[in-house]
DNA sequence: AATGAATGAGTCTTCATTCAT
DNA sequence: TATGAATGAAGACTCATTCAT
């Protein structure tokens, strides 16, 4: 293999280890199997990381800033709240769906490993912020206090998450479609609103 | 005659099991763990259990049976439809939601020995049947197909148990009776019934 | 199972012990492969044998009284030296080699149960005997001092019984009868006589 | 670079293994005894080897390896046949009874773990080839067929072998030098020649 | 910096034997 | 006497991390 720079080793090791985490789960891979699957000596994935640990936290922490980065750009080439509601929603929420590998991550061990919670409390201001605006401004918008929309959030994000998970993990027959349309309409039906 | 295997002593592994399971995790719980929890010889944890995996297996297989079966008692107790489907939501729901090592489980290392899926399936045939019913007499009732119900069904079921799951692993502020509030409103909302 | 009497309960156990010894080794049989067998319980393995070792011991010192015995009619059914001589090769050996389980216990971890080496000395003294015998009455009979002939005995006995055990072990081609027939030629070739 | 895989510690484990194995059996040597014998860390142990039986393979099949060669080139520094038959029996043979702990592991267990027929198999067929070009010369040569020339090599090699090994594991008196002479004379007797 | 052999605490599990019933 | 649950020392092996080269 030629000689990769640095940054790309980092990259490799990250990248591996998220298919292996995902795959095996993080108890039953390795440091052993990340070496195998890199093809990189031992010493070099320590030179990278401290430990089997940091990868993990580098995997979920490096993740979620991508998707959270994500998440402005979509909502920021939008004008209204609504659309940018809508666009959270059919843009936004399809790209993360993609990475099953790194939700596969998320919801299993890596609680222990990240606050998965202080995400979604970031996630759950952001939308709150948004339908407190789209509210404002729409008299037939029905009103909810804060708690209930968190743990309306809460419930969808893991819900969805999760699903989509299983759909990976076992042969459950659910379609990304699907979960979004419910999404969708669930969110027309208690908000009144049409996106 | 000799001993008889002591249905306590089972119990008692299984019980102290769960709980490290549910706080340490699987792969972070030893035989040796269990062990000094039960104060127990390592002899007769495989006494009792042919393997550590088989420990796992039981608690997620008995766990849900008892579920199960608490499931059905509160179904059969009501008349109507509506009344089983918010007896559902009122008095089973809040029961599974207490027990936190359970869906912990459930939820974490487990999918790997219990096809989670098969048990959301049971459910969701369940709870189908009942909606369809009462969509039969109730022709305010809005119509939906059955893997807009299932999808529904599963990101709520997930998502309920992921949140409740989430307010012992970490810090989150969520309510159980906010949960289920949630739920019921949902349901009514979507289906234009009042339980 | 219908109750059996102690002798036979005895002899079960010693029956399927060599059995299972011989096809799976002694350190691969355990205790509960030998309760499995012979469907009798734990404790009453240890009614009739102090130990595993103990089990063992009396498979060896047995199966080898009963061929001693066995050795001892054959030579006294026959009058001439030379008579009891083609007697043990033609009668007894054939019969040593049906038993190729107690050959398998004999020569493989037996040995360091039992002291094979007195059993072969045994065997050694009788048929030194009987050589001496026929020698002293026939001229054409080659001279041999004691040492020799030990060594031939030695040689041939564990060299046909590692034969024969051979051919249960592996694949090997070799035919009692041809074992048989090569010992007979060899002692008549040495010695000058014909059987 | 990083320290190189030390042949020492190899050979280290495969001799002290070897005189355990003997000395005290396969099963009755744990990793424990060897890593005391070898005085070397039990991780160290398994960089060098996959596991105990891996051990074990590679004692028989590098002993074998190594009879194998000195065989072949005790073999070919003679000239006619006769006498590469003789440097077999005078040369190679004291040669290979020197080495007891071998010939004990190759008798004992090891049989379960190497084809020792296979092995046997080779040698017989080499002998047979010497024997049949030694007759051809030789008028007065007695006739055998393929089938006695290898029940007579087999139960020679297995008997000689076996009875060496119980000068070592018990008392019995038998000596190296009368082995071989029984053996020469056998063949000269039997084939009618003089080596 | 790069490499991969070295390390040993820790893992799950087994099993001959005992002994309460 | 009959039974089989109870016992725990001992077994083979793993693996994240270190560090000599």
């Amino acid at each position: 293999m030629a000689r990769l720079k640095d940054e790309n080793k980092r990259a490799l090791i990250l990248e591996s280890s998220k298919m292996l985490f995902s795959q095996k789960g993080f108890f039953n891979t390795s440091i052993a199997d990340i070496v195998k699957q890199t093809n990189l000596p031992v010493g070099s994935i320590y030179t990278y990381f401290p430990s089997k640990d940091e990868i993990m936290r580098s995997i979920v922490e490096e993740g979620w800033q991508d998707l959270y980065q994500r998440l402005l750009l979509t909502v920021s080439s939008q004008e209204s709240d609504e659309s940018k509601l809508k666009a959270i929603i059919e843009k936004f929420l399809p790209e993360i769906l993609k990475d099953v590998d790194l939700i596969n991550i998320l919801l299993s061990e890596a609680i222990a490993f990240t606050k998965i919670e202080e995400k979604i409390e970031v996630l759950s201001e952001m939308i709150f912020g948004l339908i407190k605006n789209i509210a404002k401004n729409n008299t037939r918008f029905k009103k909810f206090d804060r708690r209930f929309i968190q743990t309306a959030l809460m419930v969808f994000f893991l819900g969805i998450l999760n699903a989509v998970r299983l759909t990976r993990l076992s042969s459950v027959e659910i379609r990304e479609t699907d979960i979004i349309n419910f999404l969708k309409q669930s969110i027309e039906n208690s908000m009144n609103i049409t996106l």
